[in-house]
DNA sequence: TGACGTTATGTTATAATATTACATTCAGAA
DNA sequence: TTCTGAATGTAATATTATAACATAACGTCA
């Protein structure tokens, strides 16, 4: 076990214990699954669980052809659709600026999340967002606009890349 | 002229003379390229006028078969460049959450622009944004990662389509 | 159990978005 | 004028995503 951010939610930069992260997430959403009665089937787990194994927003066919390698579907609906449940149920993300998916960092569903994307070492932090509370939010209450979802990604250097190659 | 936002930055949901924005902005963009030594070249410029002429955010592809009409060129690349040149030199904005791209509706470079996206009408609203001061800010602040872009967007219902057919 | 309806997966094909590479043309500087 | 760099034209291809339809798995309730 390496040390520890004082942010859980910021943890992708920093050094932890990233096999037992993985895990214990992937066990969290079998949990809710079960739960919910949603069925998280092998190719979703596996996703899942390819997500999880990264910091890193991984490509539909990234993950398609780590699919392929197990058996598990070599056409690209494969991926999309396990893709499509994941993020519909808030175990992962859409990272916009990418066109690639991250897993949800967080413990529970229902919030704004925001992103800290490098553009060197290409992992991804997650952040939790208040879009309502800032300019957006009152730009949006001013023409009477209303919010159903926010895409919220800075994109930049994180630490380590920052003293190294910038 | 129609009546006026009191929010010029948001202009885009209410009702106002087209045209005439549209006329004022491409002029001011031929200013601007004019004072910086740029090149507004035909297919700049109309690549430009026609994003300046929706309030919705174009495709490449959509931009590329309005450029063909004008016999400008007809393959992918040329849209592309002519997008490359406006959102590097702040004369339009990319969509990322739609894959298109709207015109800069300020009248200054440098900024960081929020974006509200109606699902039903797809016209899209631009506000000013301040990334930095907000919760995203103070996450990236205490891990130390460097911001450098920032995409906000937002995805809802303009007023229009509020009343009309959500 | 077994017939049925629903959900998920397999598979083919294709659509939509974007870039690489290289040839040619154009505008401005020397 | 000649050179140079920027811009454009064009062909080919890469990348991302979806439509459409067939098959299989799952749950339920007669």
């Amino acid at each position: 076990m390496a040390k520890k951010s004082s942010d859980p939610q910021t943890l992708a930069f920093a050094q932890h214990d990233h096999g037992a992260c993985a895990a214990d997430a992937l066990d969290y959403a079998r949990g809710v699954c079960a739960h919910q009665g949603l069925r998280l089937t092998p190719v979703r787990e596996r996703v899942l669980q390819l997500l999880l194994e990264s910091h890193s927003a991984l490509g539909a066919y990234d993950l398609l052809e780590k699919l392929k390698a197990d058996g598990l579907g070599s056409q690209p609906p494969v991926a999309y659709r396990a893709l499509e449940f994941l993020v519909a149920h808030g175990f992962a993300h859409k990272i916009e600026r990418l066109n690639a998916f991250v897993a949800c960092s967080r413990t529970h569903a229902g919030h704004s999340p925001a992103f800290m994307i490098c553009r060197l070492c290409h992992q991804v932090a997650e952040a939790q967002a208040t879009p309502a509370s800032g300019k957006l939010g009152q730009a949006a209450k001013s023409i009477g606009f209303k919010i159903e979802k926010t895409v919220i990604e800075a994109e930049g250097l994180c630490p380590t890349c920052q003293g190294g190659g910038a």
